[in-house]
RNA sequence: GGCCCCUUCGUCUAGUGGUAAGGACGUCGGCCUCUCACGCCGAAAACAUGGGUUCGAGUCCCGUAGGGGUCACCA
């Protein structure tokens, strides 16, 4: 390898971009970074009754969202036809390779033979290795794999794999409509596209074999292959969409940051030392590396995802936060773009909640009008005969300040006189107000939440409080 | 079933023959306090199992169990 690597991430566009795939291509994209190297993104796209150009664009956008930018591609494997054909071609004149008549059914009847008689797993019988060439008939095309034998690789991450060869079979590597399988077409490219290292997940730990075969028959150098563990869901299967969230573009529209979910993945797997859990990008295209990435399988975790995300939140400014959180709003039917009071809002809940989502849901009654339902249990405590010589004396002091800019320390400073000059503590005046104003027990602190709601609609609000009390 | 890989608190992990087995999420308790959070302090919680090797094994070897992956004209 030259000091410059190249990687790759090479999806096969049949849903969407997943958890799992989006860590792969998040490790990827992190070596090439770190080591000055290119990232290269390819669309396996060969399976045509699977693939969907709604999913090439779902991959796209949850690659642009976490911010994995590239530098080649995107290449698509249909666009690249005939560079397989042409290298099928060149095994078959040294006779690396060979064309196979058996049609699916023989195929299939030979299989059903072969674990009739006892065999633990099917091997293409190599009928068609010394049959003479039928140009004009329909074939595909096989490698012609040793028989004996075996093949060993250092993996980045998993260390020394061994794989005889006798659980190898001569692979279909092209079939009749030109279109290459997996383990010939990524070959191609990876050789062609002078890839480095071949990081995904280590679901392909078995393919590796075969697929440095074919290099070899090719005449091409393996690269170097860092197999992934597997992302596995609360009861230890592998992830997938029973598990319920499973997209990036689930998390993005859930309210979490790319910076957030980007953290969380990689500590799926990947540690620096016993205590750092937090990285920023700058963290990571600095410490990032195979040899620390585990060998074993992971669950996803989503209390933790949520921890980081508070995390990414809390170190963001409230004006950074005003955007997305008003995409959010605009999710519940609130139309908060350009709103001044977004930022004061972030600011105020990003300690109070663990994502967007949820930030926008509480942020929800500060902009409406009127607190709609009141929190029963909050009703019945608070908004009792005994809070109201409490709410009339504040609203009468709303009354005083100014309409804009409501002084928060001087009202706190009045409100805590105010309870001492009643002998009460502050709660006793605090907890009411608190609902009359959010309509439940829980909110920022109660002069910066009267400031939040501002003047005029804290009197309205209390008013309606007061109304409710009779 | 064959083959491949994996196995430290519930979860993510540190650990590269000698540690009181460390951190984090979550959980529980406490402090702070106008509520809710944040923050802070504290607690419970792990080396799957049986054999070796060694003066000494979470760390090395073998077996067992468990988990995952893979055995296509899918990727």
């Amino acid at each position: 390898m030259t000091d410059k690597p190249r990687l790759r991430f090479a999806p096969s566009p049949t849903g969407y971009l997943h958890i799992g795939g989006a860590r792969t291509a998040l490790f990827n994209w992190l070596y090439a970074r770190r080591h000055g190297g290119t990232f290269i993104l390819r669309i396996e796209d060969t399976d045509k009754s699977r693939s969907t150009e709604e999913s090439v664009e779902a991959i796209f956008d949850g690659m642009r969202w976490l911010g994995l930018d590239w530098d080649e591609g995107p290449y698509r494997q249909t666009d690249r036809l005939d560079i397989y054909r042409e290298h099928a071609e060149r095994l078959i004149e040294k006779d690396l390779a060979y064309r196979c008549y058996c049609t699916k059914e023989e195929i299939e009847a030979q299989r059903k033979a072969q674990l009739e008689a006892g065999a633990s797993q099917f091997r293409y019988t190599g009928r068609c290795r010394k049959r003479p060439d039928h140009p004009d008939q329909p074939c595909v095309i096989r490698v012609r794999m040793p028989q004996s034998g075996e093949t060993k690789f250092e993996d980045l991450v998993k260390g020394a794999i061994t794989t005889s060869h006798e659980t190898i079979q001569d692979e279909v590597i092209l079939r009749p409509d030109g279109i290459p399988l997996y383990n010939f077409g990524a070959v191609v490219d990876d050789a062609t596209m002078g890839i480095d290292i071949v990081a995904r997940g280590d679901d392909h730990v078995n393919n590796t074999a075969r697929q440095i075969l074919i290099y070899q028959a090719l005449g091409y150098e393996p690269p170097r292959f860092a197999h992934l563990p597997m992302i596995l869901g609360r009861d230890k299967q592998r992830l997938s969409k029973r598990h319920g969230a499973v997209s990036v573009t689930w998390y993005r529209e859930a309210g979490y940051l790319p910076h957030a979910m980007v953290n969380y993945l990689v500590r799926l797997g990947w540690s620096l030392d016993d205590k750092t859990e937090i990285f920023s990008l700058d963290d990571l295209l600095r410490d990032f590396s195979f040899d620390r990435v585990g060998q074993s399988a992971a669950i996803f975790d989503p209390d933790k995802l949520q921890w980081i995300n508070h995390h990414w939140m809390m170190e963001s400014s409230g004006r950074e936060l005003a955007a997305p959180l008003a995409e959010q709003l605009a999710k519940l039917g609130v139309d908060a773009h350009g709103d001044p009071r977004l930022e004061r809002l972030a600011e105020l809940f990003k300690a109070r909640t663990k994502t967007l989502a949820e930030m926008a849901e509480r942020a929800r009654v500060y902009l409406s009008e009127g607190v709609g339902e009141y929190q029963a249990k909050a009703k019945r405590k608070f908004l009792v005969e005994a809070s109201r010589p409490h709410l009339e004396a504040i609203r009468e002091r709303l009354e005083k300040e100014p309409p804009e800019g409501i002084d928060e320390c001087g009202l706190e400073e009045w409100m805590r006189e105010y309870a001492e000059s009643r002998s009460v503590g502050l709660g006793k005046v605090a907890q009411p107000l608190r609902v009359a104003l959010v309509g439940g027990t829980a909110s920022p602190g109660i002069c910066e939440t009267i400031a939040l709601v501002g003047r005029d609609e804290s009197i309205r609000r209390i008013e309606a409080a007061l109304q409710v009390i009779e």
